[in-house]
DNA sequence: TTGAAAGCGCTAACAT
DNA sequence: ATGTTAGCGCTTTCAA
């Protein structure tokens, strides 16, 4: 830390009090302009910056957000960090991130623990971990102020910020509808990921709406990895009608069902349209490249640390005091690429080896 | 925070004085079985944490190591982080993030003025920043205890881990030639990222040793993208006579070259076989999977932790007064998948539609 | 508009 | 083996 240049050495050299360059440190009116101008000039020219941990030590507060997360996807973690510290900077907070995959019971002695500690001010939860009641109940009863990211339901007391998975995979299913499509098939995703579950209800009514069956053996069940999406597409494929189109839950499950397609000599969009969920940059890093929902991870990770900032601050009603905020909606929207096509199209005229 | 239960409540619970708590917590000698049995019970009963701030205030230290990068791959930073924390949490230290695709100037001031701030300990660097002299000017001239991660160089006082790219790279160019390819192209990685411009060496060396020239028209440029690759496969497949294998010096412009066979129809490993580099999720989730090289990302970090918790804990010798440490080194190993195989091979029996 | 004094909760140095 | 005292560097009273 080598904490050389204190408040005094600024006021030994402004001539002031410690008192008076605390003042202008925090922005704090009654300085006049010219002893604040001196002051000034004195933290420059000897380069002070406040200890954080003194500040810390007398405000009770830690100048830090801590990011909770169980999430296999990379891609996912990264926009959503890239998110919050879009949020924090400025604002003077870091982030500190927490990858948990531990029983639950653990995590919750242990965030609470940290927070004791003064290791963080607030939390920011993703899913899945912001539909686990364990957790949210030992949040709620340490009054940890926390912030949800695409949560299943929206429980009280937690602000949140979530996406219109319902009706973004009705949109998905549209486009398969509109381009002719009647035997669609959906791959589902993880049963503890509720938002994604969602993704399922908005197949369910688009096929509903259309006046077609939702068949059991066109849906069927998946996890959210990229195996998943290969059995899948074996299951499916090897139906006595097998679909037109298949629309999975997320990307990588597409991914699945495009490499057994792949294997199995199917073209993509010709014999088989394709459409995910998410996308990750594998979705533009397939041949054909797919047709996708893109979700606005960074943004919600950003709206979510605003409103951990606001109540941290104290600008916002305290933490679980606000039984039934209503979550802040932001926009998922359709990526249409080269994996979805017009059923039976003849083979264009590319290059086939 | 809400700090309510301080080192004077346990005090006055055990009948001691806040010193021997204090000794407690720290797992001081001279504290008598009783006394500590006494304290220790103390502790739990009133849920007491010590205060972070405190402790940072009076020892000088934040406790947080601070992550420094700017790589676009989220998988090479979710395993870094992931080693870094794997390092951090045991010690009680916390990672905060610093994410950078600012100048380097701004870098400098902005990582300085946090460490006067107190914020971090010590600093980790990955490619390629641990590349950039600007950014270790500053670090050493502060005397900011670092460690790199697959730096290029190895600048003096800097400890840092490094994997054999040059022997990995040479090992894969082995693979291919003992599979009986004579012409094999190679896909050059972002020349600004020193780690990755050694796999090319590695490359040069083995098709030299085995008496094959190392054409110019063999050997392209890249940039480490996906796109790169996709032009790459293009220029390659071009070729009056093209190559019978590609090694792509990482996985995403493997993957492009990929896209780019499929799309022209040029089968994988039967027309051509495909090599890559780093391993990242993609390389198992193409059709067919990629023969890659599967590269210790989170040991690496780990150890870079490790290595930095040493400087900073005064286990190892004070930041930048070792002029000439040497690198350790974590070895990467090759993962046979099947992208590759023998050239001219016949087409195998599998079901092509 | 400015400043003096009193802590925030802990540890280091020095008693006892 | 245990306790007392004096800070760490800042902000918050409360005076001036």
């Amino acid at each position: 830390m080598n904490e050389r240049v204190t408040i005094e050495d600024v006021a030994a050299l402004a001539r002031v009090s410690i008192k008076t360059v605390s003042r202008v440190i925090n922005d704090e009116p009654n300085v006049s302009a010219a002893t604040r101008d001196k002051v000034s000039k004195a933290i420059k020219r000897l380069n002070f910056r406040p200890s954080r941990a003194a500040q810390s030590l007398v405000s009770r507060k830690a100048f830090t957000v801590g990011l909770l997360y169980d999430n296999p996807c990379a891609y996912y973690v990264a926009n959503v960090q890239a998110g919050v510290l879009d949020g924090c900077t400025d604002q003077g907070y870091d982030l500190i991130v927490h990858p948990r995959s531990s029983p639950s019971y653990d995590i919750c002695r242990e965030v609470v623990a940290l927070y004791h500690q003064g290791r963080f001010d607030g939390l920011i939860l993703t899913p899945p971990l912001c539909d686990n009641q364990t957790i949210l109940a030992a949040l709620a009863d340490e009054r940890i102020p926390t912030t949800l990211i695409a949560p299943g339901a929206s429980p009280a007391g937690f602000p949140s910020v979530v996406t219109d998975d319902e009706q973004a995979s009705h949109a998905m299913t549209r486009h398969l509808l509109e381009l002719g499509h009647r035997r669609i098939a959906f791959v589902c995703g993880h049963p503890d990921h509720l938002a994604v579950q969602r993704r399922t209800a908005g197949f369910r009514r688009a096929m509903a709406e259309a006046g077609l069956p939702a068949d059991d053996d066109m849906i069927v069940p998946g996890f959210n990895s990229f195996d998943c999406g290969v059995a899948a597409g074996r299951r499916l494929l090897g139906l006595r009608v097998p679909p037109t189109a298949v629309f999975a839950a997320n990307d990588e499950m597409a991914a699945g069902v495009m490499a057994f397609a792949h294997e199995r000599g199917v073209r993509i969009p010709e014999d088989l349209s394709l459409a995910g969920f998410d996308d990750i940059p594998i979705a533009t890093q397939l041949w054909p490249s797919l047709t996708t929902v893109g979700q606005p991870i960074r943004e919600m990770a950003n709206r979510a640390t605003a409103l951990l900032l606001d109540m941290i601050g104290g600008r916002s009603p305290a933490p679980h005091a606000t039984p039934d905020a209503t979550p802040e909606l932001i926009r998922s929207r359709l990526l249409v690429r080269h994996s979805t096509a017009a059923p039976n199209r003849p083979p264009s005229g590319e290059a086939t080896g």
